[in-house]
Parts: C-alpha cells; sequence; structure tokens
DNA sequence: ACAAAAGTGTTCCAAGTACACCCATGG
DNA sequence: CCATGGGTGTACTTGGAACACTTTTGT
C-alpha cells in the first residue's frame, strides 16, 4: 500500500522527521497519600488517625523553597506509568502500592519555563511500609497534613442554566510548615450540558498549580472509596474495624455509626483469629476479602 | 530569593534553555459518541436506537486506510482542552456539547513514527445538532454501530492473589465497512492491591491502540451513566421516557423493565406540556432536570 | 378488533439509617 | 466502678426488581 506521495511505509517511517514542530515537555507528578496514626498518650482512648501526602521543597527557580508535589520528566524510553512508579520509587522505595492515572493538566501557562504538560498519578501507600528518601535535586520531604474546608457555596439559577461557584480552602502543614490555597470550583449547568472548571484564587508556599492537582485527587479519592478497595490499600494487611472506620472518615470527612459502617464493609472484610496488641480492649483483626464484589 | 547558582528567578528563566532535552510529541484523540435512530416504516414499532462512534480514515502510513480516532497535535499556544475542542469541531461542527478527558496513553512504542504520547477525551453529542466535515488531511470521516461481545472470562484464584482475564471483542461496522479488534483486559488482585490491564490481541482496519482507548471510553461511559447526566447529552432537549430508556439500554447493554426504568430516573426528568409527533400513540415529552441531585 | 406501545399500581427484597443495648478491660 | 471502646440486634426507610394491569391509537 503506498501513500499520495508513492511511499511504501518503511520508506515513509524511514524518511519521516519527528523534529518537524516544536513540542511541549511532559512531566509525571505523583500524589502520594498516606495515612498518619496519632498515638494516643492514654491507651484507653483511640489512636487518632489523619490523611497526609508527600510533598518536596523545590531547590530551585520558580516557586523556589516552595512546596510541590513530586514528580519529574518523563524519559524517551520509558511508559508514563513507569515514569510514575519511578518517581514514587524514588520518593518512598515502597515495594507494593496503589497507583492510579488521575488527569493530565495542560494549560499553556503552567509553568513560567516553558510549555509543560503533566500527567497526574495517585499513589496510596501504607506508611509502614517506607522510608521517605530525599531526592537528588530536592531539598526535602516531608509528610502534610491535609485539611479542606468550605469557605463558601454559592448557587446561581437561571430560566436553562445553573452555576454552582464552590470556594475551597485547602491547608497543608508538618509540626512547623504551612502551605495554603484558595480555589474556585465552578459547576455550570446549560440546558442538559455541565461543564466543570477549576481556578486558583491565591495561594502561599504552593508550586506552580500543584494546588489544583492535590484538590482533585482529594475528591477523585472521595468518589472511589465508596465503591472501590482503595480504604485498604492505606491500612497494612490486618487492620482492625475501628482503623477502617477511621480511614472513611478520615477520607470522606464524615462520621458512621460503628453498626452501621460495619454493615455497609460487611463483604469486604474477612475475620482473622488475631487480636490487636496493647490497647484497652483488643480488637479483632480483620483482612481485606479480595472476592467482595462477586 | 537566590538558587544554588546565584540568580534570580528573572536571571534563571532568561538562561533557561527549554530545548535541553528531547521530548514527546503530544496529539488529543477525541472519542465522539453518538445514538442513532433507525426509523422503522411500521409505524407502530418502536424506532431502534444504536450507540455509534466517529472514526476517520488514515491518509497515510502508518494504518494507511485503516479507521483512526479524529485527533491531532496539541500546538504550542493552545491548552490541551482547546485541542480537543478544536478537533471536535473540525469533525463535527457541533455547538455545544459535553467533552471530557478519559485517559493520557504514553507507552513507548505506541505510535511507529515515533514517541507520542495521547491525551484521550470523549465527546457525546446529540446528532441532530451536527454535520459531518472531512478534514483536511482525512480521507473519509464516518459513523460506525459499536457491537461489544465477551469472549472469554476466566479467573484464576490463588491464597493471596486473583487474577481475571477477560477478553472482549469490540466490533464498529457501516453499511459496507467493518474494524474490529480483540482485547484482553487482566485485573490482579495481589493482597489488598489490584492492578488493571488492557493488552490488543489481534485487530483488523483499526489504527495504532484506538481499539484500546474506545473499549475504556465504553467502559467509562457505562460507569458514569449510572451516577451522572451524561445520557441527556446524548438527546436533544425534550426526549420521551423511551428514547431515554433506550439510551440507557444500548450504553449499558442490557434492558430494563419500564415501570422500573421510570422510578430510577423520575427524578433526572421533567414533564412537559408536548407530545411527540407521528408516532403510533404520541409519548409525552420530558427534559432534563438540572436540579435533580439537590 | 387487535397489535404495539403509553402509562400506572402493588408487592417483595436488599441496603442504608437510627438507635438501643451488653461486654471487656485498664486505670 | 466507671470511662472507653468492642461488639450485636432490631425497627424504619428507601430504592430497585418483578409483575400485573389499563389506556390510547394506527392499521
Amino acid at each position: 500500500m503506498l501513500n499520495e506521495l508513492g511511499q511504501t511505509e518503511q520508506e515513509f517511517l524511514d524518511t519521516y522527521n519527528p523534529g518537524k514542530y516544536e513540542k511541549p515537555s511532559v512531566t509525571v507528578d505523583v500524589l502520594i497519600f498516606a495515612i498518619h496514626t496519632v498515638d494516643n498518650p492514654d491507651v484507653r482512648k483511640l489512636a487518632d488517625k489523619k490523611l497526609q501526602v508527600l510533598l518536596v521543597k523545590r531547590g530551585n527557580h520558580p516557586y523556589i523553597n516552595n512546596w510541590a508535589i513530586p514528580g519529574g520528566f518523563v524519559k524517551m524510553d520509558e511508559d508514563l506509568e513507569t515514569a510514575a512508579f519511578r518517581e514514587l520509587k524514588e520518593e518512598t522505595s515502597v515495594d507494593n502500592i496503589y497507583l492510579e492515572q488521575l488527569y493530565t493538566w495542560g494549560d499553556v501557562n503552567r509553568d513560567p519555563r516553558m510549555r509543560i504538560i503533566s500527567t497526574s498519578y495517585m499513589a496510596l501507600i501504607n506508611k509502614k511500609n517506607c522510608k521517605i528518601q530525599a531526592g537528588l535535586d530536592i531539598m526535602d520531604a516531608n509528610w502534610f497534613d491535609i485539611e479542606v474546608k468550605t469557605i463558601e457555596e454559592k448557587e446561581t439559577e437561571y430560566t436553562d442554566t445553573s452555576i454552582v461557584e464552590k470556594t475551597v480552602e485547602i491547608l497543608v502543614k508538618t509540626n512547623d510548615i504551612v502551605a495554603k490555597a484558595k480555589i474556585k470550583e465552578t459547576i455550570k449547568v446549560v440546558n442538559r450540558f455541565s461543564t466543570s472548571k477549576l481556578e486558583i484564587l491565591e495561594q502561599d508556599n504552593i508550586s506552580f498549580d500543584h494546588a489544583k492537582i492535590l484538590y482533585s485527587g482529594l475528591m477523585r479519592m472521595r468518589n472511589k472509596i465508596e465503591y472501590t478497595d482503595i480504604a485498604f490499600s492505606l491500612l497494612p494487611n490486618e487492620f482492625t474495624l475501628a482503623e477502617l472506620q477511621q480511614v472513611y472518615e478520615v477520607i470522606l470527612g464524615k462520621t458512621f455509626t460503628k453498626p452501621n459502617f460495619q454493615r455497609k464493609i460487611r463483604e469486604k472484610v474477612l475475620k482473622t483469629d488475631k487480636f490487636e496488641r496493647g490497647a484497652h480492649r483488643p480488637a479483632r483483626l480483620y483482612r481485606f476479602n479480595k472476592d467482595w464484589n462477586k
């Protein structure tokens, strides 16, 4: 089969010039989430749990000394997902993890250096399996507690259109570092078509559009925890039902009553014969039932 | 604030060389779905509905004369989403549409010409609003009926691992063109971690990895129709409940009973005073209730 | 009249929600 | 003994699935 120039496929490929056009750079950014357990000095009280994200400090312009989602350029000889795994390993050296592609961010001016298109991934890890390693050109890496607050929610109704504008504040912090951003989410419904848009209104100590990436990762997590297994990726192989409940609560930002929660997740777990140690009244340990959706 | 070389941000940006590393090309591919109504000569019988996708014929190597998802390179001065809208408009010239980012495909050897990373989008359109336009380097564009058949589903169970391998055949066809592919989906669960992989086993008359893109678009559609509004994007502003039911059935590949379906979508629609015309027994027209989830 | 589709009601079951209660244990 | 959390049962409500039935209209 010949093309319009009378070339065979081999001839076409041999003369093809891939450098003809200017190209954007491509990076991967990996949101690494974990649950942090805050041990309580009073044994009778339950240990608290917090949702955390791993951020790295930028060592160069732009956003020098601000915090960013770990990531880097995709190499020419590695798949996109391989690049994400590589970035993840450079930070955490985990063996077995959950990694999911989230979204690709491609606005023209996301990065002041040049056109960069970035595919974001989300990793959920069990903190006991990982040690944070400082990367090469990274000055520092740290786990940040996450707080999301809705500041304002406004709805405007027209005949065939409705616009919902929601302003949220994302705050991430360690014991002595704070970074934050104010984000506006606009959901517009015109007739039967809905569109959604994210904007950064203001930000402090957070780099690029990373607050948007973090926010959309959190929202994806909230959605997926309801109908998938992802909660278990944040826990060790064996866990108590109270721990599992805490994970659901900290991600969804709401509370459940114990009997109802246990019925809700009944099919997703299997009893073991083991019990936790060192607690007030040791609770039974459970493990994930991989056949729950059959 | 100075970096390690003692540069200010402006100095850094002025001397920054974006061409240092080799870069992949970036494209967008837009899956354009629509519902086709097959009018029935017998007025007393209900018109049939089919799910269709718009494909274009490749005019050059590789995969010359095979069919492909419409798409093209992202320009340096346009956002990723803008590029997707541009591609969509080049094919359909629609005014108001649903467009959603699906997934970014970044395997090293997706394209024999060079390294291409492609972000796929999904558009759902109402066929009455669009005329197909042949693009510039496109020989032909056509609506294809879609059929998905599960060929085999095999499950292997180990102590801590289970592997589900599902083989499906995707067949797209017009009156005189057929293209098809066999795809294997592997879902592996190790302990509490699940991973999923798509492979093309064989394909005929379909270009690149586009069968994978089409398959994952179809699956996304099936998932989203259950908890979102997307079905309405495929219909005109006013529709009968039977039409809406047909859309659900054709996307999910299963049937509903009328009373149950109507209760299921009761909250999502609003009655109008109008009735359809020309039917055996004209049915009431409904429209989308944009406030259904309040 | 009858075929085909529009349109409505009733019953059953499963999953979620609210709430009430007893049991075990460290301080 | 009592605070704190572990563990269980019961009743109510909601949404889906199955099925039975009446009404309207072109041929």
